[in-house]
DNA sequence: AATCGATAGTTTACAAAGTGAGTAAAAAAA
DNA sequence: TTTTTTTACTCACTTTGTAAACTATCGATT
């Protein structure tokens, strides 16, 4: 059970997406600089890279400068030629993108569930259809969907997903039967781990850990340049190690989880609270009194303004992140982690007490290094990321 | 940087190297079946074969049942075609083992660092030749080094060892050449996980963790089946997680770090504490009332007669044990976790205690499936281990 | 302007490794 | 005894990378 074993047609998916690889990183660039930087020859280069600009993955993009003799052909990756779908399913709807293989967004919508109906495939099919309709020339190649809950990425099935009250639900057979395209499911975290490796801030990079905060708190975690999903696809869930003594009973029936005090929930249900007791604070001006209209947007505008009160609960909120990042780091060594989803838009006013809670509670030698960052795919990261899961699977066993 | 090529060889490296894993996990067995397992042909399973047995890996055995035609021809992995050295270099000196690929231990020694000389390089050596010196008909092809504190497995040097007041040691050029042989340096808790895989509790197995409690307390991880060290060699040092309030400062500055709690030296300054506070145990008996006389092993001879005081401090280190597996288990989700080291000769007595804290603690769809394990190789871990980081590198590339 | 050296990319002969078909050996079944 | 099945080897074929020769440019020099 699980030995590999190699064919002809293995080494050449090695070596082309190698030579994809190096075009991707540092394209554009010529054939002969590809072949220098793999140790390839010419001729590999060449006959690989014309199977690329057949598939539409890659094109030749004009010449570069000589050094003293024939000029290069530069090329680069096809912005147009193929591109992917991205589907992003969270706890409170849908998000769909088509994203090319430079990363630029060629059409986005969104589609909130209609819990009422609980027909939460019809649902991600609307959003799928309505994002196809928008970019209707665009050759799209497959279907990747980032899903919270825990996904078996061996049988593309959602095990098991808290606001989808059913489990393992096969939602590839679905869309494949639907949309004739091939479909690849992962948890929505690892898909914005891979996202970030493609087109944000882990390019290049081989060990790294992505913080997914907004209505949850979990990680995707890339070790060794692939993505690590445990033995039962639950790794990365850091949303219930225990950080606190609050006494806070949390879903999954332990006290003092992260996801008991750090997810968009807990940071409004910690200003309403506050204010409750009588803090002054500016987001009561923001919703003209009526707390219940608090949310992720008028906290951030009061933290923009400069509202202690709100700046304080965001502290603290960074520092249980950071207890959190510190078990990870003493562990994992990464070279960096990256805070995204719907909560890092307030990313800014948690740094630097994410970094000082997680650099002060892990060893030097795990921590030497590594850089605690904002994704700057940001609230795209989400279907950016499920975007990837299909770019990856160009080169299925490379 | 860091991309991968393939090339013809690969793919025989790749086959071999998996006819190899079957031949290790399920031999004795036939070519035929080899090649039913693996989906390759016969005849790549036959030129193979030959290339294993030429080289002394593999032999052949006799002939299996017939279940209808000619007879199989089996084999097997060779007990005495070629060995492996291992050396375990720890906090208070060296052990080395010749060890087949079997996992038989054809010879082992030991040499106690001469602190006052400061020459470690020279015990290293002299314990290496010991043991050659007693298995000299043995066809040794490498000397694997395992070794505490951190180790750069690219350079193959020793970055930092606590124990050696040495920075980024040489250890395999020294080697290398004064026994002319190739040398391959690993971290110490990860060459023990690597021999678990090999001859231990893990075999067969890709996500797992090896907890190594001696005289400090680290961990190796093997993730998605490969070993993982993190971006600086750093990853799985577990002793510099904060797991108590107990005030006591670290030697890494920091205070309540697992390392203050959970090793051979702060069971035995907790039984003489207790002692010293009044309470009865029955290790006083076993010194003849020299408290300074108190090591593991008369700690364990307390345990096994089923002294209260001793056991009860076993449980506390074995909880406080489990809370770090318990963030291991949320975050990384393993298969098993296997307990090992010097430590681990009491480890009946602190299994459940580590169970209970890391189950109680962690996620359930994350512990789900754990098993928590004593290691079978027990203190010969170290050594075995070592000898496999040369047994992988048969196969390097696979 | 003509020539020469250097660089880029393509073509061709070759080698390595797996595949697939065919074959011999050997044993069980009819 | 004959037939069938299983094992393992041989050999022609295919795929893929390599090495070297070849073509196409380009810049510099004469």
């Amino acid at each position: 059970m699980g030995y590999n074993t190699g064919d002809k047609q293995l080494i050449k998916e090695i070596n082309k997406a190698s030579i994809f690889q190096v075009v991707h990183d540092i394209g554009p660039v010529s054939r002969a600089d590809i072949a220098k930087i793999l140790k390839l020859t010419s001729a590999t280069v060449s006959s690989n890279m014309a199977e690329l600009i057949d598939e539409g993955i890659v094109k030749e993009i004009g010449t570069g400068v000589s050094s003293g003799g024939r000029k290069p052909v530069l090329v680069t990756i096809s912005d147009s030629g193929v591109c992917f779908l991205g589907v992003d399913i969270h706890k409170d709807g849908v998000e769909a993108a088509i994203v090319s293989l430079t990363g630029r967004i060629l059409a986005i919508a969104e589609q909130p569930f209609q819990h009422e109906t609980g027909n939460f495939e019809h649902d991600v099919l609307s959003c799928i259809r309505s994002v196809r309709g928008m970019a209707q020339g665009a050759k799209v190649k497959s279907i990747g969907i980032g899903m919270h809950g825990i996904v078996d990425t061996t049988k593309s099935i959602s095990v098991f997903a808290p606001a989808m009250a059913r489990r393992n639900f096969d939602l590839k057979t679905f869309i494949e039967r639907e949309e004739h395209l091939p479909v690849y499911v992962d948890n929505d975290a690892n898909a914005m781990a891979l996202g970030e490796n493609w087109f944000g801030q882990a390019k290049q990079m081989k060990n790294y850990v992505f913080l997914n905060v907004g209505r949850g708190i979990g990680s995707g975690l890339v070790l060794n340049g692939e993505v690590f999903r445990g033995s039962r696809y639950a790794a990365g869930e850091i949303g219930h190690i225990r950080v606190a003594d609050n006494g806070i009973r949390c879903v999954c029936g332990k006290y003092g989880c992260l996801d008991t005090v750090a997810t968009e929930y807990t940071v409004i249900r910690d200003v309403v609270s506050a204010i409750h007791t009588g803090v002054k604070s500016d987001v009561t001006n923001h919703v003209a009194g009526d707390l219940s209209a608090i949310n992720i947007d008028t906290i951030l505008e009061a933290a923009c303004a400069g509202d202690p009160c709100v700046l304080e609960i965001l502290n603290k909120t960074g520092r249980f992140i950071g207890v959190a990042v510190s078990y990870v780091i003493n562990i994992l060594n990464p070279e960096m982690i990256i805070l995204g989803g719907s909560m890092s838009r307030l990313g800014e006013y948690m740094m630097d007490s994410i970094q000082e809670a997680a650099l002060s509670l892990s060893m030097k030698e795990c921590s030497d290094g590594v850089k605690i960052v904002l994704s700057t795919l940001r609230e795209k990261a989400g279907v950016i990321g499920a975007a990837t899961l299909g770019m990856r699977n160009l080169f299925p066993r490379a």
